[in-house]
RNA sequence: GGCUGCGUAGCUCAACUGGAUAGAGCACUUGACUACGAAUCAAGAGGUUUCAGGUUCGAAUCCUGACGCGGUCACCA
């Protein structure tokens, strides 16, 4: 059976020379599904056709819908409405389909393409737990891979993480001097958060240093002689925390000597690290398990932080690049409209950049994968440019592959997520807040009361991480979005739980029907209006992953489930299935319910998102 | 300031990449459970798509300008 989409542009094409004689091959078909509000499936806007066939458009719907309707089984029938042709799908193409297609093992997942792409997200640092910024990060890089997955790509999910540098040294530090042997298991408290609190004490002490030392001599001398008359003193000493940190902080020293230790290869000092950052990654393991998401590898800056100069030096040799007075590699961009670049500084060391071109490549050489995705905030946009400009002039031969996944950044209705304000909101804390709100709910309803505590547990567990993934996982990845933690996250409506609920009752009225015979599906033909809505947006199914999988948006999934489940319900609500009248109706609908949960299980999943079988 | 992204109902988001009367959810008003599950359904109200021009059969979408809000402009990561 030909695609109805390709079948009706071709049909069109056909159409246009046989009723014009005009040669349509180039023409583009503007097509697509037909507005609620009319009748039919599928849609030709014939205001492009005007000038080919040189009639109005009006006319041209007329001519075409009946030469489409007279040549195509397929199509029934035709209606129009200014420039618009709607066609009607015949019956039996939706019947023939569900019986014989929907119900497919994977149906809507494209053929192995034996292509390999890497994707990565997450990427945090190791001096503080994870956080609603991560929570997009991860639940989108995650859903993307799925989708990838789905798609027919291998996908190889990674990330990098930041595990070395000042910031990790701070909270060394402030273990160090003020900790007195505290573990994780001591006090109780979770490993990463544990870590996380020394980085705050750290901030604190270092505060404390810096307010206590403004009073000094020294310190006013220098506000005397560096002030300026717009600032005032408050926000002086605001900007000049970081030459304090450099110049005269006896803290800022010693985190700053604890990394050159580190740098040294310090026995004490890694020995320390290796105990901090191995708390840290207990931590995270957890997070990463309660989150649903699994890496295929982890990479370590510290492992991977002087890759990338070989690269550097290839490109030195193909010219890509060039070498300054001083002995700093740089590569020209400005013909590309993008700047210049430092790619070695004049003592040979290395840049982030230079890491992400050894990176990219150490990727190649462990999975041969010809694409690479990166999940980043789109503050790092720029740095994205310039990398997959540099790798594309180095002819890497992954280059024509690189994508940067960027997303907007997560806004709190008061703005931007400050740690220095306390207004970072702790991804454990979020995902415990989602599931006692579930919790709640669920003590408003009797329909899982015969289950066990366990059972019950899981199901709730199910349903807060089903409302906070959808909300989150359902909005454009490059937009902004704005998230309220306080505001309780929605159970209703526009929701996982919401798609959930339209999966529930797919499998319910299963459990209800016992094992029948339906055979008798065949015998059905006069398809309801929402009946028909609903397998026509099935059949859809495999072009719309294909199309977010391109687009590398599984916000269109989430907008794709809650459709589906929307008339779902409304299904639900207009017909009745163990009571239809008739054995072949309840028998059809049975399979109707039956390929709808399918479908319904295999995006959410997608996103990351599990169905229970009651809730 | 240069470059760049965004601005849609009170709020959170859509709009199939230029197509029909700009759609959903939340909140608000109203109706539907002795029915296969009401975490549901149905109905109402809510808009000069920031503003001003332009392109064309047709603009939330493309172009120009203004206003507003981000991001970014290191031999930092």
């Amino acid at each position: 059976m030909t695609a109805l989409p390709e079948l009706i542009e071709t049909g069109v094409r056909n159409g246009l020379e046989t009723l014009y004689g005009v040669d349509a091959s180039g023409q583009d078909i503007t097509l697509q599904s037909t507005r609620k509000e009319f009748e039919g499936e599928y849609t030709v806007v014939t205001f492009p056709l005007t000038r080919l066939a040189r009639k109005k458009p009006e006319q041209i719907g007329e001519e075409l819908g009946q030469y489409l309707r007279d040549n195509f089984a397929e199509i029934k029938d035709y209606n129009v409405i200014k420039g618009f042709l709607n066609l009607v799908i015949d019956d039996a193409v939706w019947t023939r389909f569900l019986l014989e297609q929907a119900g497919e093992p994977g149906f809507g997942r494209s053929p192995d393409r034996g292509e390999r792409v890497v994707v990565e997200f997450a990427s945090p640092n190791t001096n503080k737990p994870l956080h609603l910024g991560h929570v997009r990060n991860i639940l989108l890089g995650w859903a993307t891979s799925q989708l990838l997955d789905a798609a027919g790509f291998d996908v190889k999910t990674v990330q990098i993480i930041n595990d070395r540098g000042i910031a990790i040294c701070k909270s060394m530090l402030a273990w160090e001097r003020f900790g007195k042997g505290a573990t994780p298991k001591s006090t109780g408290v979770k490993p990463d958060h544990f870590v996380g609190e020394y980085y705050v004490l750290f901030e604190t002490r270092f505060q404390e240093e810096y307010r206590a030392w403004q009073q000094s001599e020294d310190a006013q001398v220098i506000y005397e002689d560096r002030k300026k008359k717009e600032l005032s003193e408050k926000e002086f000493w605001k900007s000049y925390k970081n030459t304090y940190f450099n110049t005269h902080s006896e803290l800022g020293a010693a985190a700053k000597e604890m990394l050159l230790k580190w740098e040294d290869g310090d026995v004490e000092t890694v020995a320390l690290w290796n105990r901090m950052n191995g708390w840290v990654y207990e931590g995270f393991d957890e997070t990463y398990e309660r989150m649903g998401v699994r890496f295929d590898k982890l990479y370590y800056e510290s492992q991977t932080y002087l890759l990338g100069k070989d690269m550097v030096d290839a490109g030195l040799d193909k010219g890509v690049f060039y070498r300054k007075e001083d002995g700093s590699v740089f590569v020209d961009l400005t013909d590309a409209k993008l700047d210049q670049k430092a790619l070695l500084r004049a003592d040979g060391t290395s840049l982030y950049i230079t890491q992400d071109l050894g990176t990219a490549r150490l990727r190649y050489d462990d999975f041969g994968a010809t694409r690479m995705v990166y999940t980043v905030a789109d503050e790092q946009n720029y740095h994205f440019q310039v990398l997959f400009e540099i790798l594309k002039r180095l002819e890497e031969p992954y280059a024509d592959g690189l994508y940067h996944l960027s997303y907007g950044m997560v806004d709190l209705p008061s703005g931007r997520m400050k740690s220095r304000e306390g207004t970072v909101v702790d991804a454990d804390d979020l995902m415990d807040e989602v599931i006692q709100e579930a919790y709640q709910s669920s003590l408003e309803r009797e329909s899982t009361s015969d289950l066990s505590e366990e059972e019950r547990r899981e199901i709730i567990r199910k349903v807060g991480m089903a409302a906070l993934k959808f909300q989150i996982i359902k909005v454009g990845p490059q937009k902004r979005m704005v998230f309220d933690p306080k505001e309780s996250v929605d159970l209703q409506g526009q929701t996982g739980p919401y798609v959930q609920n339209a999966f529930v009752r797919t499998r319910a009225v299963w459990r209800k029907a016992g094992s029948p015979d339906l055979s008798a599906a065949a015998g059905y033909t006069a398809l309801e209006p929402t009946e028909r809505e609903l397998i026509s947006q099935l059949y859809s199914y495999p072009t719309l992953l294909r199309d977010a999988a391109e687009n590398y948006d599984p916000s269109l999934v989430a907008m794709y489930c809650y459709e589906l489940a929307k008339n779902l319900h409304k299904f639900w609500h207009d017909v009745s299935i163990l009571n239809a009248g008739s054995e072949a109706a309840t028998a059809f609908r049975l399979r109707l319910c039956q390929s709808v949960g399918n479908v319904l299980e295999s995006g959410m999943g997608i996103l990351g998102i599990e169905m229970p079988e009651r809730m």
